[in-house]
DNA sequence: TCTATGTGGAGAACTTATCTCCGCTTTATA
DNA sequence: TATAAAGCGGAGATAAGTTCTCCACATAGA
């Protein structure tokens, strides 16, 4: 369901002036509050996404907006440390679906993850799907999904599993589409991604003779228009 | 594929203070000025959506913003005025969906064609799919869709073409899902919707022999490449 | 105790909206 | 053609929001 990436980010000092290698170890209070700034920035992204200020950040982990910025260097720095491990994890379940005997299920397995990493990070999902965040380091490690997505994707079509007209760059629609569903419901009904997920699924199988069992139930017409009355609406108040 | 609505605004101008009914017209430059500045807004809205400033729509309109805010009291106002019809037109389709005879027909042509409008239109699609924007009569009015949509899922589900696990409520998500698909491709090919429209489709049969044949080529890993550019990126320059 | 290290958060600097105001221009009419 | 009423453009007032700096004060740790 939910997934988690231990991050383990250096909390030590460059010593710039000295000769290579030479570190420091930051105070220990400086310690937890860098820490507690990185934890904060986690959730808050996660939720509302990467427009998120870091004065936002600050209030939620209890510090001042100075002590963020002492730590990193700037927004950008901030969310580069943060999100390198998560897109590498990407990578990663791209290969491990690979390695999966059956390819219809490595290619569930892999779209069913991805789905559901990029659902529960609204951050990671702008991430991935602009270009507008992530500096170099991030493209090239985005860009190491694209050779074992197609071979998912020409893998399930090769044995007859996926519709022949699907393509490795529908990955990515389907993907924002998703994430476009839950954002719109989650708020009431968090994971109800999974329940267009089966429609879709099941959309992308040559033939079928019976409907997948659906995950979630629907929403109800007071909820719908509850969600259309927060959808979109600027994140007010982090706690 | 397009979809035209003739707007016929009142290009008149109210006199509060004499008795009633009394109207005036409007200068022939002002009364064209009016229309440019509606053409442009539609135009803008439709492409960039709701958040287009007024200056960027005044001078696409070639004229002033001054202009702008003479014909109309506020952004809100030029909102409603524009987009009260388009509502109005999502009704009427809705309830002209339950004149089908064929009840799975029916279905088709209503969400075809909503998702149609609000693919072409990012600003009807905010509109609808948010609270945000649009005052009560623009709510009133979208209230209007809710019975006969109901209808339309039920009727199809009773014939046993749509399956048992729909619900009405999910037409609203599945509407944001392709207008995201839309926005996120239509830039290099408008229309790319229709694909993924094809995909959901044939997930929401009870079960099916084949797939239909698909809408539109997918896009090849550069052309995504770009679409990852430009997504979510701000709106540059109104020509 | 003492100092290098760290802190909070006001506010500088910048951006981006909406909407107003006023000197000048144009239309319509006598 | 002269005149007044209507309309025009767009600079800029106003407000909100965001990134990032700075410095008087606090604290860990030798």
């Amino acid at each position: 369901m939910s997934y988690i990436v231990v991050v383990e980010l250096s909390s030590t000092v460059e010593e710039p002036g000295e000769e290579g290698g030479s570190v420091r170890h930051l105070r220990r209070d400086a310690e937890m509050n860098r820490e507690r700034v990185l934890a904060s920035a986690r959730e808050l992204f996660a939720q509302y996404g990467l427009q998120t200020t870091l004065d936002e950040i600050a209030h939620h982990a209890g510090v001042g907006v100075g002590t963020v910025y002492r730590r990193f260097s700037s927004k950008e720095a901030l969310v580069e440390a943060l999100f390198e491990q998560r897109v590498q994890a990407i990578v990663d379940l791209a290969n491990e679906s690979l390695l999966i005997a059956n390819s219809w299920e490595g290619f569930v397995h892999f779209l069913e993850n991805l789905i559901s990493m990029e659902a529960s990070d609204r951050g990671l999902r702008e991430l991935v799907l602009s270009n507008d965040y992530g500096g170099e380091r991030l493209q090239a490690l985005k860009d190491q999904v694209e050779a074992p997505a197609s071979e998912i994707v020409e893998r399930a079509k090769r044995d007859g599993y996926l519709r022949e007209d699907f393509a490795a760059t529908d990955i990515v629609v389907i993907t924002a589409m998703l994430g476009t569903a839950d954002e719109y419901c989650s708020q009431l009904v968090p994971g109800m991604w999974r329940r267009y997920f089966t429609y879709v699924l099941d959309g992308l199988r040559p033939s079928r003779t019976s409907s997948s069992e659906i995950a979630y139930r629907s929403l109800s017409m007071e909820e719908m228009k509850c969600a259309m009355g927060s959808w979109r609406r600027r994140f007010q108040r982090a706690t």
